[in-house]
DNA sequence: CAGAGCCTACCAACTAGTAGGGAGCCTGTC
DNA sequence: GACAGGCTCCCTACTAGTTGGTAGGCTCTG
């Protein structure tokens, strides 16, 4: 346990706060500086750079997310129950914009002008997603409770870019229930 | 026709590529200046601010696809071939790396910290292209090519956030095929 | 002459990042 | 117990480069 200086975790938040609003270029040590209220100096000295700071943010980001889908793949036995939980806790997200948004999904769509150290963790991200949806779409349908349309894997893909999109569609229109209303359907559509 | 000075329009078509690239806040005048050979001040003589030229931007680009897809629609009869022709599309630019990403999706990830006025034009873009999405669907289930699974407007919705979500996924594997094989399974499911 | 288009020369604010110093705290040693 | 050394954390002060944007002047054209 590292019970050590809540400091960098500050930063760290305010800093994925921050990115979930507008991406990598969209906010500066400034910007932390102010909320956390420290000097600009000192965020220096927990991350040397820019890079390193997002790079540790989206790696801490992957294994809270990590974390939360195997915790919730103990809970909650029945696949088709997996995905709505999983939707379930976007929606709340946006609902109570605490972090209306995922942040490898916003970084992702600026992958070109990404450092390469935070674009392959945010590529990781994808992957891990992916395979644990790829997972749940399998055992739903060996279970008969899912219905697959094409391979667990591409069913996956589809699911997750789905559910990307409409986090892009609930930003554009600027409607937090628009996240709802786009994936609410496509549960249905794969409940066997 | 305005044949009238191609400048503003090397601008705007520079422009729209470097925000293809990384969004609003990833791009500068000195860019943009450093490609088509001109100075930052006389960017400004053509858009006197940078939300300005954003916002014609996308409103450039938002004719152009009105126009696109109402090419599309005299052209190929058949709603199936029209979606079938949507997605060919994004995947040949994938493909070219020519435009490889819809600058309204990328825009509207960021909507925080957009101005006003270019969120207004992002809304704009991704009302018109699910209403032309809701109406191929309503033809296409009513000629009995397309099968619905919710209303035609829900599975508009849920098309188009797939198709954006497709190309979040291209990006993050660094991988251009990713988005055809997502978008690809997609249409297959929807025939009838 | 008027205006369009572009220039040079600015500007203040902000960008990520560095240098160096001071306060507090642990640890080892006499 | 005292005290030196080192370490962590944060500070002030500073840098060079970039940001979007302005002022004013030149040239070419209708």
């Amino acid at each position: 346990m590292n019970t050590q200086s809540t400091r960098a975790d500050d930063i760290l938040r305010c800093a994925r706060a921050l990115i979930a609003r507008g991406g990598y270029n969209s906010f500066s040590y400034a910007d932390i500086s102010k909320v956390v209220g420290i000097r600009t100096a000192s965020i220096h000295h927990h991350f040397p750079s820019k890079s390193d700071l997002v790079r540790v943010l989206v790696a801490q980001y992957r294994e809270e997310a990590s974390a939360g889908l195997a915790r919730l793949e103990q809970a909650i036995p029945d696949p088709l129950d997996q995905l709505r939980a999983y939707l379930g806790y976007w929606e709340r997200c946006f609902a109570d914009m605490a972090a209306p948004f995922c942040v490898c999904a916003l970084l992702a769509g600026e992958t070109p002008v990404l450092p390469e150290e935070v674009a392959v963790e945010v590529r990781g991200h994808f992957r891990r997603l992916a395979e644990w949806l790829t997972g749940v779409f399998e055992r739903g349908a060996a279970q008969g409770r899912l219905r697959l349309s094409g391979t667990a894997r591409a069913d996956a893909e589809m699911f997750m870019a789905t559910t990307h999109g409409a986090m892009l569609s609930a930003r554009a229109y600027g409607d937090a229930k628009a996240f709802g209303a786009i994936t609410r359907p496509l549960l249905e559509r794969i409940a066997a």
